[in-house]
DNA sequence: TCTGGGGTCCTAGGACCC
DNA sequence: TCTGGGGTCCTAGGACCC
């Protein structure tokens, strides 16, 4: 029989946040989506205080002053940081583990001898070497998994583990949940479900399977056979090969000037080759896209987009930044206040592999462009992102950066912001000091 | 003043092929 | 009156995830 487990870290952002910061830590705590817009974790206090997830922070900032709330904006350097370190834990442990998201893991553990108390091993040594409360969730599939590990967070007497495998009443754990709360089921569908009377995971799994993939796609037939049992999918540990790379930004204030959308659009396409490259991939395509503020119906909306297909396959980046500004030029129109745009590279391969054209450049002209990549990506790798970069990208205070005003230091991944341990620093920060020695001799 | 960023998958429809 | 059938590939848009 397969058996799969659910690990999900509780309020990642928040607990990360808090590593470092042990006087706050029966304290609420909120972490801030990049341009500080809106709340994206909560620690069990802020949630217990009614904040809501994505609440815009503008319209929440004097409850944070009166309660109290400790307030971040968002630091993946950190939270990526430690991500993989939780990660590593569980590959020691476990057989076969599919890193799912920054704060969650698939684990197939069929024809494991005690799944439960290897669970119970796993959650203590996260929180031993990294200080991440963790919890998990086992089923017979990995859509049950999920709903034993919400239970597994929610109530306290389980202790973060739920084996919904050994359950006596399955259908009862079903019955307690709302169908939009299955994953796989968002907004639109739990509407359609609603709709047709269906409130909980329990109604959806009962559903004639011809109405479910007439109304939710073979997606939610899927969905349906696994909560009834029918493992349809499997654990990944390796991670599937890349689509398509994006790199986007809210801008830190509207943005009508052509010419800083072009400088924002430059320094994205930038960015999002780096991280082409870094993954040894080549794009064959990219889009561009223009957004004005959803959220302000009085001002004049636009969505820009266009695709710009490349010459051939490249991740060099003055060609790619030359076709985003082809693709602006299609996706701008004048006389709107912009509040986001976009690059997305698409019709990736790897560069290793590459079919070699009559069209390409010749060798020696590929030999240069390489070299020229490998300077500036290691110069920026070595002084930091931005270090060297084109002239149109420019100085690093534009108005369409972004605000970030409260992010807290990167501990773990930046020499100059370890934590210390020094005069006038209460005990507190001695404990600061021994964990990121800890984590710094691992 | 002020509401994130980065992904994947499915479907429908059109272009194109033999 | 009356104009096939079967297939692939690509793209845009929608839905969903964390």
């Amino acid at each position: 029989m397969p058996l799969f487990a659910l690990m999900d870290c509780n309020n990642f952002y928040a607990s990360c946040e808090r590593l470092f910061r042990p006087e706050l830590k029966a304290k609420p705590v909120v972490v801030l989506s990049n341009n500080d817009g809106c709340v994206i974790a909560r620690s069990g206090e802020a949630k217990a205080l009614g904040i809501p997830m994505c609440a815009p922070a503008y319209q929440w900032e004097h409850a944070f002053r009166q309660h109290g709330v400790a307030v971040f904006s968002s630091n993946y350097a950190l939270y990526g940081d430690l991500s993989n370190r939780v990660m590593s834990v569980l590959e020691d442990l476990a057989p076969c583990v599919e890193a799912y998201s920054i704060d969650e893991a698939f684990l197939d553990l069929s024809g494991v001898a005690e799944p439960l108390a290897l669970c119970r091993t796993i959650r203590e040594r996260v929180g031993r070497h990294t200080g991440i409360p963790v919890s998990i969730g086992l089923a017979r599939t990995k859509t049950l998994a999920k709903l034993a590990a919400r239970r597994a967070k929610k109530d306290p007497a389980l202790e973060g583990v739920f084996d919904l495998s050994a359950c006596p009443d399955p259908d009862a754990v079903l019955r307690e949940t709302e169908a939009g709360d299955v994953w796989g089921i968002g907004l639109r569908s739990a509407k359609r479900l609603l709709a047709r009377g269906v409130r909980t995971a329990l109604d959806f799994s009962r559903l004639p399977a011809d109405w479910v993939r007439k109304e939710l796609t073979v997606v939610g037939l899927q969905i349906q056979l696994e909560l009834k049992g029918v493992s349809c999918l499997s654990v990944a540990s390796a991670p599937a090969a890349r689509r398509s790379v994006l790199c986007s930004r809210s801008f830190g204030q509207l943005v009508e000037d052509k010419e800083h959308l072009r400088e924002a659009v430059c320094a994205f396409a930038a960015r999002a080759t780096e991280k082409l490259r870094a993954e040894g991939l080549e794009a064959r395509a990219l889009q561009v896209f223009t957004l004005t503020p959803r959220h302000r119906e009085a001002l004049p909306q636009h969505q820009g987009q266009a695709t710009v297909t490349l010459p051939g396959p490249t991740n060099f980046t003055p060609d790619i930044v030359a076709a985003a500004l082809r693709g602006l030029d299609l996706a701008f129109r004048p006389g709107f206040a912009y509040q986001k745009a976009g690059v997305v590279l698409l019709g990736l391969a790897a560069a290793s592999g590459r079919q070699h054209s009559l069209l390409d450049l010749p060798p020696e002209e590929r030999r240069r462009q390489r070299a020229l990549m490998h300077v500036l990506d290691s110069v920026n790798h070595r002084h930091g992102r931005g270090t060297l970069r084109l002239a149109i990208s420019s100085a690093p205070d534009r108005p369409w950066h972004m605000r970030q005003h409260r992010r807290s230091p990167r501990y773990t991944t930046n020499w100059d912001e370890l934590p210390r341990i020094g005069a006038g620093r209460n005990s507190a920060a001695l404990a600061c000091g021994q964990r990121a020695r800890h984590l710094l001799d691992e």
